[in-house]
DNA sequence: ATTTCATCTGAGCGTATGTTCATACCAACA
DNA sequence: TGTTGGTATGAACATACGCTCAGATGAAAT
């Protein structure tokens, strides 16, 4: 039981690792990152690729950028979007392959 | 941009990730889950390790159970719960792996 | 059979979440 | 300067979530 208490990191950490699971835990912010994964892209083209209104993904970016998944740079009137670090795409990488492998249900 | 769009897994694979994401998208879950990536444990073991009442952690095992990720099993009064798969235990490794590496913010 | 222990379930409550709508902002261009 | 296109923000709403409390179920023990 101690063994089993030493494999539960203290409350910071989860909390961190928690967040970072609910930020992929919708499919709007999954589109959003997924399409992010392969390139950089203005809100008007992540707004359509992910099928969802501009408004809609400028708040869900919002919610990205708050836990530092993305980052932003503006180019004219445009706000280029990309990926902050690579861990988002491994998580998305990992989750997806381990989806396919049990269609079941 | 075609290229984006080919990136994106159709509506149903989608779904179901996210689903996964999301169950590992809070700290009592979280627990249980690095608490049964240790042993098989009952109700009652689980409850006090994720510090939470045996009512709330009933709840959220039926969430796991419901998505797959947890099995159980009867043993006496006791129900003895267990990780459905190496999965979760891979994502939850990735995710702390991770988080441990950028804890600026 | 009754009691007790371990667990499950449903209702209810407060809070968080995701969307839309309207509006504000900000950079480029006339 | 005024207007337009792209994006951000705030309010409002409906829904989903996680917890607690009370009660039900199920298996053993007396």
């Amino acid at each position: 039981m101690a063994r089993v208490s030493g494999a539960i990191p203290n409350g910071a950490s989860l909390n961190r690792v928690a967040d970072i699971f609910r930020a992929l835990a919708d499919p709007t912010r999954m589109r959003l990152l997924l399409a992010l994964s392969a390139e950089s892209l203005c809100v008007c083209d992540l707004a359509e690729v992910a099928g969802s209104s501009e408004s809609a993904v400028s708040h869900q970016l919002r919610v990205l950028r708050d836990l530092r998944l993305v980052e932003w740079e503006r180019d004219g009137k445009r706000a280029i979007y990309r990926l902050a670090d690579d861990h988002v795409r491994d998580l998305l990488g990992l989750g997806l392959a381990h989806a396919s492998e049990r269609d079941e249900r």
